[in-house]
DNA sequence: CCACAGGTATACTGATCTGTGAACTCCTGC
DNA sequence: GCAGGAGTTCACAGATCAGTATACCTGTGG
């Protein structure tokens, strides 16, 4: 991913306004046009700095990607055992969910591109490997056994809340007990 | 739902091609003038039919309900006991996967449409409640302790197993295990 | 001094979008 | 024999879509 190179200021207003308009309102559903309107940027330059609607949305996944990875470290720094460490990511998703509360950006993105070449494919894919590697690694710190399969039990349980958030409020408590008693019962 | 009026023929194959046609590219990118000519009929007929976009949407997702729940019902007769029963729904999501690779319909379509004013919200929130009070149901007759609390424990693996399913094979063996160790262990 | 990058402003293409109007055919039931 | 529902054909409206063209302004670094 070549969007390392640094971004101005235009840049970053441009991903903001994306940021807000395609996880509230859907990414087929928004025009170019409206997010240059609302990032106060003309169209020209929206294509000047990210060349296609595609790879806009791809820079729109990596920065949501980018702040909720750092949300789920700080609580994994938070927490005082190893134990706790292990479902800090689903305090971090309560805290999420208060202020994004239309389900999970990356499943929403995959379920209006069909096509698995499109970049946003590559970063959702990511983003989910991310975080059951995370669980592993959580599970193995705190000497859990079977580290491998907890973490996909976690994620599962973190996904299913996620994905039923907005239709089916209370899961996300639920899948929060369930997730501390499989980490306790080890 | 007035929805419950006889379709004609050319309804049937108008919502046959549009559940083709939404699931596997998206709501909002697929057009009618697409639908009208994939199930070889006029846009006016289409009209005729159902109205608008927005209620031939919310024909979609009830066709796909129907269809689901008919696949689970089947699942949880064909089950010998009572405790078996209960995760009968996690077997008819295997089944379901093989030809339903995109995930969650009706997820996808909420991913799509903000407004819950939209038909399709009553009908997507009505599968999963659905779904949930079946769990509940069948832990009931199975005498499990606490039924409700274990009902939405399920869902929450089985949404999660489903929601995660393409980007993510692997996770439907994981929930399906674990929501037999919970009835288990009752 | 000037080249260059970032950005603005405006107009444009050609395609596609949802939805409507009006006139027509065909079949079935009363 | 005829009324009415189902469906067709074709034209049309008005908006929006992604993306491009051209010309211009402005600050900064060599």
């Amino acid at each position: 991913m070549r969007e390392a190179r640094p971004m101005t200021p235009a840049g970053r207003r441009i991903v903001a306004a994306a940021e807000e308009l395609f996880y509230h309102r859907g990414i087929t559903a928004v025009g170019v046009d409206l997010i240059a309107e609302h990032s106060g940027v003309t169209k020209r330059t929206l294509y000047n700095r990210f060349g296609s609607k595609d790879h806009l949305v791809a820079a729109y996944l990596m920065e949501r990607d980018q702040r909720w990875r750092a949300l789920v470290r700080a609580a994994v720094d938070a927490c005082d055992s190893p134990v706790e460490a292990v479902t800090a990511p689903f305090t971090a998703l309560r805290t999420w969910s208060e202020t994004n509360t239309r389900g999970c950006a990356f499943i929403n993105a995959l379920a209006e591109i069909p096509d698995p070449a499109h970049p946003a494919h590559a970063v959702a894919a990511a983003q989910k490997h991310w975080l059951r590697d995370l669980f592993e690694e959580l599970a193995t710190a705190a000497h859990r056994p079977d580290p491998a399969t907890l973490a996909t039990r976690l994620l599962v349980l973190h996904e299913g809340a996620l994905a039923t958030q907005p239709l089916l409020p209370g899961t996300l408590s639920a899948s929060t007990d369930l997730a501390r008693a499989l980490v306790r019962a080890g």
